[in-house]
DNA sequence: ATCATCCCCTGATGGC
DNA sequence: TGCCATCAGGGGATGA
């Protein structure tokens, strides 16, 4: 899935073409996503109104409209948001067409149907999926002092607790692995147990890790492309994700993996005791 | 409350 | 060649 560098880089790329733009005509195909498309809602909110402002929030895409609703976009694993000319032949999994005032188009293509979207409205009566997200990484309240506070005495490996989007957001596996290593501190390392300075150097490698990675266009492990369908190219330098059996870059020792709650996790026996 | 497991879905890959 | 198991970047439900 794209975690938050690939969201970012997408969101970005996008923003040009949509925002501004007149929303003509939506097509939706028969097979809904991880939720059922909001058919209904698209049709009444999105479509005939303009997209004033396109923006990020966790590894969502929100889309402003000038109606004051508001559509977001999760791209779960596979999801693609793609810019093409009209009449571009559909591909297999293209999912939803919405078609622009100038010709063009964007599509929401998507293999394993993990993602999803939601059209929010004045007085509307779902649920909103943003209510319980924790900071974004960049914000003031990601800190040390915060970590510290919610980690309590609790034992949860600290590499599941920086994938939890209630304690902070954006960070996935392939992220999760590489601030880690960054931070020289164990995956499985219990939260209770890492004291403030090691939180501190979380924060810090957080930031600089997923700063890093949108400035290289993301990850590109085998189907994330951005909104020109280009690939990403952190990938080239990641430290451990991926790297089982292959040398540490900073002290050869042999790259181990291992499951961790289900996910696979990388890490260095030597860097990160 | 906390944490691990399973599951949604398709496709790529590797072993036999 | 076919068949089966395993694995993928998310995240929510479930149950111990």
């Amino acid at each position: 899935m794209p975690e938050l560098p690939e969201v970012e880089v997408i969101c970005q790329g996008l923003k040009p073409y949509v925002e501004g733009r007149f929303i003509t005509e939506i097509i939706c195909g028969p097979t809904d996503l991880r939720l059922p498309i909001p058919r209904n809602a698209l049709q009444e909110r999105i479509c005939g109104a303009r997209i004033i402002n396109l923006s990020r929030r966790a590894k969502y895409l929100l889309f402003e409209m000038d109606n004051g609703s508001r559509l977001l976009i999760h791209l779960g694993m596979t999801g693609r948001l793609g810019i093409f000319p009209n009449k571009t032949p559909q591909a297999l999994h293209d999912h939803i067409f919405f078609y622009f005032d100038d010709g063009m188009e964007m599509r929401f293509n998507d293999t394993r149907r993990f993602g999803f979207i939601v059209v929010q409205y004045l007085d509307d009566d779902q649920v909103d999926p943003l209510a319980k997200l924790g900071p974004e990484p960049f914000w003031d309240d990601f800190n040390a002092d915060y970590l510290k506070e919610r980690a309590g005495k609790r034992l949860q490996p600290v590499k599941n607790f920086l994938m939890d989007s209630q304690v902070v957001v954006g960070i996935g596996n392939i992220y999760a692995n590489e601030i880690l290593f960054a931070s020289s501190i164990h995956p499985t390392m219990p939260i209770g147990s890492v004291n403030l300075k090691q939180w501190q150097n979380i924060v810090a490698k957080s930031r600089q890790v997923l700063k890093r990675a949108i400035e290289s266009g993301g990850t590109t492990i085998s189907d994330y492309l951005n909104a020109s369908g280009k690939p990403g190219y952190f990938q080239l330098e990641l430290a451990v994700y991926g790297r089982a059996g292959e040398e540490c870059r900073k002290c050869q020792s042999i790259i181990e993996k291992q499951t961790i709650a289900g996910r696979a996790t990388y890490f260095c026996p030597h860097c990160q005791q």
